[in-house]
DNA sequence: CGTTGACTTGAACAAGATCAACCATTGTGG
DNA sequence: CCACAATGGTTGATCTTGTTCAAGTCAACG
């Protein structure tokens, strides 16, 4: 065990609704507390796993925020997606036993780390466990089809308008503000995540921000006419 | 019960080796039997299950070949993949009770319906069961990295390149030809899958053709130098 | 045998990539 | 504490890839 890791409880978590014990009442809650082993920190840019590691747990973030990302073996990096308090990680190493993407912290963060083997213990006994554990996995799968549409059908903008939107969601979910925040990533992983390069999304940055619709500044960010941006997003058919 | 709904067994089902009875023992063989309520036929071009409709089952193929497919609002179409048999589908529906895809049959078909509640009920008898269902989400989940890494990062030749190796090894994996093929899709439906124009699928085709590397004529598809698309689909780093 | 849907091919065009220069912010060592 | 390097971000000019539009081919089928 690391010096860092520390005995915790998932029943006293201030993340209860957002995390793994959504739906539970108090006596699973205690029982809920078995799942996860330790907690674990990891500096702003240290990985928490890497692809080719071997799979033992799932991974909920406590704080911080992280980047999931596979490459191509000529070294083109493709992120996957971006991860804050209460949303799991760790699911794509079910399958072979050892993980297929890599976990980056973008920021200094802590996570409970649930080995796997507790989780389908623990599954097999409540329902309402394995239930929420199949509801998380479908919703990642859910997740990778939008993208898969925003990568596949949209225009620069769009894609950026659709990012920004659903970031502030999943923020505001979590008590911050619905209308500015500060981002995390760089210009560059924002590309990655949504398949345009580094200046592109600077220029988009601009443009949003010429028309009034958001205010930047480096990594700040306000949603000035959250409608507009809605718009540009989800365009109304033209009839 | 729809009139072509019939009463079957996995156990002496032909797809055993691929399907959901992948590492499992005779006895129980028997019992996933009970996971299976009905087949169900499904012509060609006709939905197994549209976005928003209630999600109560998922589906083993038997026997042809879908796409599923999500939308915009104002109607683009992004397919999120091409399931042949022993595939399952409808793993998006579980966690809002609704799917949100569209699958639709590219030839007729028939699917081993399985309601999801015998899947859990099931599961949490047999940790085997259990197990294979958490793979098959964490499949999905890993070819959707997969997929966004090719959508995001990989030029129109790289993309069909992949997608050509890809569908010949699940079809030489059911025992077809390691070589040649028949397309079950559209120009314009493998487009919708690689993020490219129809125009743009025909040409890359042509290209192939010219060089060599493949045979084409409309559906019929013939790979004549693997060596080569795996190169154009993987190509070395540039030292 | 004509109609239809799928496919191919060419030419013009545009969105975004690339290349390049420059600016802003932060952190570090003298 | 300041100079300056390093990293990240912006902006302009040019170029490329793939899109769009258009015309024509092919195969299947009533």
């Amino acid at each position: 065990m690391t010096p860092d890791a520390i005995k915790v409880a998932c029943s006293n978590c201030n993340l209860r609704e957002l995390c793994m014990p959504v739906g539970f009442d108090l006596a699973d809650l205690a029982r809920l507390d078995e799942v996860v082993a330790t907690r674990r920190k990891i500096k702003q840019g240290q990985t928490l796993f890497n692809s080719g590691e071997v799979f033992t747990s799932l991974y909920a973030i406590r704080t911080g925020f992280f980047k999931t990302s596979v490459s191509t073996e000529d070294g083109r990096e493709q992120v996957t997606g971006f991860q804050m308090a209460g949303e799991i990680m760790g699911l794509d190493g079910i399958v072979n036993d050892h993980h297929s993407c890599n976990a980056i912290a973008l920021e200094d963060a802590e996570v409970c780390v649930m080995p796997f083997s507790n989780i389908e213990d623990l599954s097999r006994e409540f329902p309402v466990l394995q239930r929420h554990v199949h509801k998380i996995m479908s919703r990642e799968i859910v997740r990778e089809n939008s993208v898969m549409l925003l990568l596949g059908n949209m225009r620069a903008e769009e894609r950026l308008a659709a990012f920004l939107l659903n970031l502030v969601q999943r923020l505001h979910a979590r008590g911050f503000s619905k209308s500015e925040f500060v981002l995390r990533m760089t210009r560059e992983e924002i590309g990655s995540y949504l398949g345009m390069k580094l200046e592109t999304v600077s220029r988009t940055f601009s443009k949003f921000s010429e028309e009034g619709v958001i205010e930047v500044k480096q990594r700040y960010v306000r949603i000035l006419d959250p409608d507009a941006l809605q718009k540009i997003f989800n365009p109304q058919p033209c009839i």
